[in-house]
DNA sequence: TAGATTGTTAATCGATTAACAATC
DNA sequence: TAGATTGTTAATCGATTAACAATC
């Protein structure tokens, strides 16, 4: 397959996001400038980006919303489900579970993991949470392949550890302390307040 | 001031993140291969990136981590202080509002805002949460600019547009939904789920 | 057919990397 | 001084944009 760039990819995502709302709206035809308007990019990179993933365009009409969609989706996930686990279920662990923009028939949530007792037993939005000590035994279970670290960040060094030694290939990193993980796994890092600060660097220019 | 780059300051964030811990461990000095090794980028880029902010290093030694941080921290916040709100104060606001990464001494949350009479009256991490309709005045009081969004997607619009008119200038939109708002007003979208994605084509590869 | 829109090839631009000079 | 590390200038690389061909 054709090298894609990371930002490509990156900006596939974004389609996608964009894809399914026009979707809900009951749109079926968009063209690259349109869809350009919408997330604030030129037609010329859009078709750019997209002529990465195939020939899915009509010229003159634009591209069918619900096949483009279904196109990056596929050179995203490759046809594949993939299934993660939440290590933390408190605030932000909870808004992770609840949040609404899952692409829940790609990404399944297989089971949530906290210390509180209170918490274990229970369920989140259909997500089941189990005692952190049982994560390495659910995780092989489920063949989950990749954990979201929303806990403590005192704790994200251990929770890693365990998640790593259960056998995760990636991990989604929502606590503000970098982790050490051997070099097979791979991590991404989510500061929510990062962007809190980037955006006030675009207010003063 | 010479133009930075978008992708520098971006950098820039994270290295103040860093240099914070490495602060933390009480270590006063940094060479820009070990903040390379540590963050995964080259010594060359660091060194780069931080002679756009001045000369801060010492050859041979290396940089000071306090006098560093203070540097990027001028640079990326002018040495003002950014006043901010949030808006929706479920899961996923009361997790920012406790997100321990905060730079509190830069950025002060001002006031949070929900309409469910639960919550209003209540304080959160030291923040009191108001009712919604009184954002207006609540915001021209505290002269806050920047906004954040963590309301069920649906009331994400209504609450932008409540947020614009009270002269906001900014807004970071943690709902998957799409908000339009004027030109005059900076957008940050933040999809806490699109990571897993952007990991999962990392995997792959 | 004419016109609009996609898709591709070439040119430009910007960012990263390499080489090296400056400095403690 | 010698050696290590910063900071800068030049070269390379990759990504975006422009121009245009293909197509419905």
């Amino acid at each position: 397959m054709k090298k894609v760039s990371k930002r490509t990819i990156d900006r596939a995502l974004l389609y996608i996001r964009t894809l399914e709302s026009l979707i809900k709206e009951k749109k079926v035809l968009v063209s690259s400038r349109e869809l350009g308007n919408i997330m604030g990019l030129t037609d010329v990179q859009i078709r750019k980006d997209i002529s990465n993933f195939g020939r899915v365009g009509t010229p003159r009409v634009g591209y069918q919303t619900a096949e483009l969609k279904n196109k990056l989706e596929d050179f995203v996930l490759q046809k594949r489900v993939v299934r993660a686990v939440l290590f933390g279920a408190g605030n932000l662990g909870s808004a992770i579970l609840k949040y609404p923009g899952f692409h829940r028939d790609k990404i399944q949530l297989a089971a949530a993991f906290d210390v509180d007792p209170k918490k274990i037993g229970r369920k989140i939005n259909g997500v089941r949470v189990f005692a952190a000590r049982d994560a390495g035994r659910i995780i092989k279970k489920n063949r989950a392949t990749i954990g979201i670290l929303a806990v403590p960040k005192e704790h994200a060094q251990p929770a890693a550890d365990q998640l790593v030694a259960a056998g995760l290939r990636g991990i989604v990193n929502f606590t503000p302390s970098s982790i050490t993980v051997p070099k097979r796994v791979l991590v991404r890092n989510i500061d929510l307040t990062i962007e809190f600060l980037a955006l006030f660097c675009g207010l003063r220019a």
